[in-house]
Order: C-alpha cells, then structure tokens, then sequence
DNA sequence: AATAAACTTGACCATTTTAGTCGGGTATGT
DNA sequence: ACATACCCGACTAAAATGGTCAAGTTTATT
C-alpha cells in the first residue's frame, strides 16, 4: 500500500507551480531545481497533466508552464486521475462479473477493499491545490 | 497506491479461519481451495502470522492453525503489520531529519502525506476480524 | 537571422518488488 | 508405518517503478 513517485511528484510540482505562477509561466528547469526532480522524470509527468488540462503550456524562452483552473478547482483525485497514480485495493477486474481468480463469486473480503477503495478516495476528493498553498511551506526539521 | 496480494491474501485466509475453527484446526490446504489462493504462499503468510502471535498451529494429521486471539482483538493493523503489508506514502525515511532526495528540509507535500497515512491507517485500526464475518459471506455476482 | 531556452515525443533501461514455486525438511494422529 | 500437515529457506519469472536518452519543434531575445 504505498504511494509512487510519479504521483508524490505530481502534487509536489503542482504545489510549487501555483505558488509561482502568477507572474510568469513557471519552466520545468525550476521546479526540478527547486523540488529535486528529475527534468526528464517531469516532463513525463507535465504532458499528461497537460492532456488532462490541469496546465497549459506556452512554448519557446521565457516559456513554461501555468495551471489551467483555479487551485481550489484542482482535486487530489483530478492530479492522480491525470496521471495514472489509481488507488487500486481489489484484485479483481472491477466491471467484470468475475471475482477474484477467476471465481463466479466475489471473495469474501471484496467489500472490505470496496470500502476502503472509496476510504481513500475521500480524502482526494475532499483536498484541492488550494488546501495545500496555505501553511505548507517548507518546514525547516 | 495498491494494495498487495499478501496483504489481501492475509485477510482473506484469516477470515476464513475465523469462520470454522470453532470446530476444528483449519488446515491451509483447505483454506488454499475454498478461497483459490496458493499453498506455498499462505504457508509463508501463516509462518508470519504465528510470529506475531495472531494464529496458533497444530502439526501432524488433523492438524492445521486456529486464532490466537479472539476475533474482535485481532485488527487489520496488526494483520497487516504481520505480513510487512505496511503503509508506505512519505519518500523521506519517517525518522530521520532529512526530507525527500537527501535535503535538508521537508517537501512541501511532506505533511499531506503524512494526513493521508494517517487516515489511511485509522480505517485499519477501526476494523477488526468480527467486523468481517458478519455479512459477509461470499456474494454471488 | 542566429541562438538559446524551453516544451514535445517516444524509445529505452536498470533496479526493485511482487507473487509466487520448489525442494527439502519435521511432527503427529491413526 | 504412513499420510497429513506444518516448517523453512532458496530461488525465480514477470511486472512495475523510476527513471534516462535522443531527437525533435517553438518562440523570445539579441
Ligand atoms: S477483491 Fe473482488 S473478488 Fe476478490
Ligand atoms: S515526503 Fe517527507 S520530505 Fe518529501
């Protein structure tokens, strides 16, 4: 039950994209600098977060990247949505009529992984961009 | 964010004891073909299992495990922290002072993640094995 | 017009994790 | 004796992860 980089890395980026974006567009090369992300790695991620238009890109110098929606707009669950970072607890293919291995009949602990599934749902659901701007600044340990 | 077989598997088995060692020890042959899961693998997640006490075993014919506890004691914390099924959404190492990538202070998303573990842990914390065998029988689909 | 910054695309890859398998044991009820 | 069932450690194929690399295109600036 853990977390990929590719995700963490998303709403990371994200988070210093909106603190910046305001006055310019805001390129990769600073947010790798800044966060400690691979640029190619960001890339990557920018291009899917782009086909999901969470943000818009402008080419060429002094090009970048700014946020397509207002922060509060911008769920958890959208930014993972984008890029494939899916909360995935049961085993079975969920449309398909078929349980676990191949069983006609969903296992026994099917709705437990059902109900923790929209656990955690929730609380992406319930955090946008903007929840996050406020009091999160780096904290010095 | 996915939940793995052996902690899946885990439950499963344990809810299944759960329901018919009131008779008799439970041998993971059995449990193997009611609930379609390997022998080979349950007996490395049952040998986890009796190390931290959750079930009890019984060798030779006949024999087989029953719980340790009694169902309402035994949460899906403690089962998951049996099998090293562990929640995992920090990069940086929980203890140290550094943050992600070896820096010297904690990423800006440090502190969601830690909310996000945290709830993620309490649904755990919340269920235990009685919670499950109520209810809970296998659904047809 | 030349240059350099920055986005775009797609292929490639090493490492780690997962989900097992396999081959030997040892204990014990019948 | 013998079959059942637990016990233990090594091994491994396949998938996922977390990137890298190469070769572009676009555009602001000089
Ligand atoms: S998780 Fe859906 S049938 Fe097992
Ligand atoms: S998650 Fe802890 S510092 Fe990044």
């Amino acid at each position: 039950m853990k977390l990929t980089s590719k995700g963490r890395y998303a709403v990371m980026a994200l988070v210093d994209l909106a603190r910046f974006d305001n006055i310019n567009p805001v390129s990769l090369r600073d947010i790798s600098l800044r966060q400690g992300i691979s640029l190619d790695y960001l890339e990557q991620i920018f291009s899917k977060l782009k086909k999901n238009e969470i943000v818009k890109s402008i080419r060429g110098t002094q090009g970048g990247y700014v946020l397509n929606k207002n922060p509060n707009e911008i769920k958890l669950t959208n930014i993972f949505h984008a890029v494939d970072e899916k909360v995935k607890t049961v085993q079975c293919k969920k449309e398909s009529k078929k349980g676990c291995n191949g069983k006609a009949t969903k296992c026994i602990t099917h709705n437990l992984w059902d109900e923790l599934e929209i656990h955690i749902n929730t609380f992406f659901e319930n955090k946008s961009l903007k929840d996050l701007l406020n009091n999160n600044k780096e904290t010095r340990v």
